[in-house]
DNA sequence: CGATTTTGACCTGCGC
DNA sequence: GCGCAGGTCAAAATCG
């Protein structure tokens, strides 16, 4: 359920008292509690909490926030920022040493800056995205000027310069990032291709030697039409290379299935449900009854592994079962470090169950999303044995439903987190898939490690966020959760009311814009990486074309402009960080029918970030049926 | 009074 | 077949 005001009471679960952890009611919650009518896709108040999709920004505003009022009383906006946040990580300061010196090293020339409000007014002119910019550059210096200087205009006019300095500086550094991102994305297709060279290879092999009996031909079939026909429609590159891996390993696509039959189905599988609605329901009769479940139920159904959905498979043709089978084991943890009972992510979640899992003492809650009936996404909530500042949100199931674009973050995280789970891991047996590729691709910005597990139960996508920052993102602000303020804007639509870019949201909610133009445009077969080239923010618009009037630095210039640029634009990471999940894991143009079919045929968006609200449809989300949308 | 949480029971799969 | 663990259900309790 939506619950929404535990991010505000943390006071209530203890730490220490992880047993109760979830039993408690915090007390503050009550206040706070629920509100349908206030949570409409859309309202920013309406997710208070650990607010997953404003979190970054919102941390960045207020550390530079705290910044520029350091010698002073701060606005009364900002103190109530200041004061309402509370974060949650330990090392909460250190970032914000961070995310300085990120502004030192990435401001050359620093920037002056007048005040907050005069900072959201030239956002909202502006609107560039270089809100971290312009907050970072105004800092000390500017204080003292203000300070020293009687002459406004010499004062606006010399801010000036330095913000068009500032502002080519950026145009630059986009320049050189854009080349980057061109060159790790022709490496990637140079190596996928020659993988799937190597695969074609392979496989011609094996079936030379092992083509003697029809039977395993046949069976050969059925397992490249449980491997190939996901990926097809689960798409990405490396999907195909990976699903030949499966078909030439024995094991992997056979388990799979198998044990995929006992997971809770998936969008696509509800939707093929509709023509096998007999044997669901006659399957559900043979489990005693107890779940009196209608065919409008078969959502819901489908999350219960009975074995309804084993016989519903068994009964259905092999590409759909395949596709099921591959997809709707696909899960997304999430670690974060809060004292919240769960992390808000946007969605109405109801609890549904809470169980103790063994080797935790922590109980592991289990809760559904509510947003909309037959909804089967799901989530478990657990903290973390270890460490019980660490809350573990594994989510599963595709959203059937519009988000709101707070819900759209965490939907296109855990979107790009199991395309990428499944377009190139399910090969592997095991282990962490490039994990700072991974990593940087699905949260650039949030110095996460994404770790990749086929080998559990069910294929798992870790993005820890918990982890401090790797040497490249040094100097980069940390991501974290921290607890909104209610009765503040945390949608992104209304980002220009926010002191600084809500960068990490932004970032996955322009992620969903991209996708959403990349499978509009999919359909219509066009190139993807000039859409997302094209679907870029304006600002970024903008800086590319201002850019391109720009010489081109040196290797080693562009490398720390890079990463300068990285580290001080939250909003510009967003934006890469959006333009790579979906290059490598987002948009490929033979997914989006049959996923959209299914989608169609069970009314549904059939994607997590699916967003009615802005036509957006992910493609990263839409085509991964199973991917835990939210 | 409706929505949500709690919690014990139940179901299922898996390993022995 | 049995026990264990994960997951789910649903009646009762709670809350607003």
């Amino acid at each position: 359920m939506d619950k929404a005001g535990w991010g505000l009471t943390l006071d209530s679960s203890s730490p220490s008292d992880s047993s109760s952890f979830f039993t408690k009611k915090p007390a503050g919650f009550l206040k706070l509690k629920r509100d349908r009518d206030r949570d409409l896709p859309g309202d920013p108040r309406m997710f208070p909490g650990i607010d997953f999709s404003a979190t970054l920004g919102r941390r960045d505003d207020r550390h530079a926030s705290a910044t520029l009022s350091s010698s002073s009383s701060p606005p009364a906006g900002e103190s109530r920022v200041v004061v309402g946040e509370v974060d949650f990580f330990s090392d909460s300061k250190n970032r914000s040493d961070e995310a300085r010196a990120a502004a030192a090293a990435a401001a050359t020339v620093s920037v002056k800056k007048e005040s907050p409000a005069g900072a959201a007014r030239s956002e909202l002119n502006v609107n560039t995205g270089l809100r971290l910019l312009t907050a970072n550059t105004g800092s000390d210096q500017s204080t003292v000027d203000d300070g020293f200087s009687s002459d406004i205009e010499d004062r606006k006019k010399s801010e000036l310069a330095h913000l068009l300095v500032e502002l080519q500086r950026m145009n630059s550094e986009n320049q050189r990032l854009r080349e980057m991102l061109g060159q790790v994305t022709s490496n990637y297709s140079a190596l996928h291709s020659h993988l799937s060279s190597l695969l074609q290879q392979q496989q011609q092999q094996q079936h030379q030697s092992n083509g003697a009996e029809l039977a395993q031909d046949h069976e050969g079939m059925i397992k490249k039409s449980q491997t190939v026909v996901p990926r097809q429609f689960l798409d990405l590159g490396p999907a195909s290379a990976a699903a030949e891996v499966d078909e030439i390993s024995n094991s992997s696509s056979e388990e799979r299935t198998r044990d995929g039959s006992r997971s809770p189905l998936t969008t696509m599988e509800v939707a093929s449900s509709a023509h096998n609605g007999k044997a669901d329901q006659d399957s559900s009769g043979a489990k005693g009854g107890v779940r009196n479940e209608s065919p409008d139920d078969s959502e819901t159904q489908g999350w219960a592994p009975n074995k309804a959905a084993k016989l519903d498979a068994a009964a259905r043709p092999g590409i759909e079962q395949s596709a099921e089978a591959t997809m709707r084991k696909a899960r997304v943890s999430v670690r974060a470090r809060s004292e919240a009972p769960m992390i808000t992510d946007g969605c109405q979640w109801r609890k549904y169950g809470q169980k103790m899992a063994k080797g935790n003492p922590c109980p592991r809650a289990y809760y559904r999303c509510t947003m909309a009936v037959g909804c089967p996404v799901r989530k478990q909530v657990q903290r973390c044995a270890d460490d019980r500042s660490i809350l573990i949100t594994t989510y599963e199931g595709n959203h059937n439903h519009p988000l709101p674009p707070a819900a759209m973050a965490m939907a296109s995280t855990t979107s790009a987190a199991v395309s990428m789970l499944l377009s190139g891991s399910m090969s592997s047996a095991d282990g962490i898939m490039n994990p700072n590729l991974l990593a940087r691709a699905i949260l650039p910005c949030s110095s996460s490690m994404a770790t990749i597990s086929a080998s559990a139960p069910f294929p798992t996508v870790t993005l820890d966020l918990t982890h401090s920052p790797n040497p490249l993102q040094i100097q980069r602000p940390q991501p974290q959760f921290q607890v909104p303020l209610p009765g503040q804007p945390q949608n992104f639509g209304s980002m220009a009311s926010q002191s600084l870019p809500q960068a990490f949201g932004q970032a996955l909610y322009n992620q969903s814009k991209f996708s959403g133009l990349q499978l509009s445009q999919e359909i219509a077969n066009s190139s993807q990486f000039g859409q997302q080239v094209a679907s870029l923010p304006q600002h970024l618009q903008q800086a590319q074309q201002q850019q391109q009037q720009q010489a081109p630095p040196s290797l080693v210039d562009t490398l720390s402009a890079a990463t300068a640029a990285i580290t001080a634009d939250p909003n510009f990471t967003a934006a890469l960080a959006a333009a790579i999940s979906s290059i490598i894991g987002g948009a490929h143009p033979n997914n989006s029918s049959s996923t959209t079919a299914a989608a169609t045929t069970t009314g549904a968006a059939a994607t997590t970030a699916g967003n009615n609200n802005n036509t957006n449809i992910s493609t990263s989300n839409g085509k991964m049926s199973s991917f835990p949308g939210n």
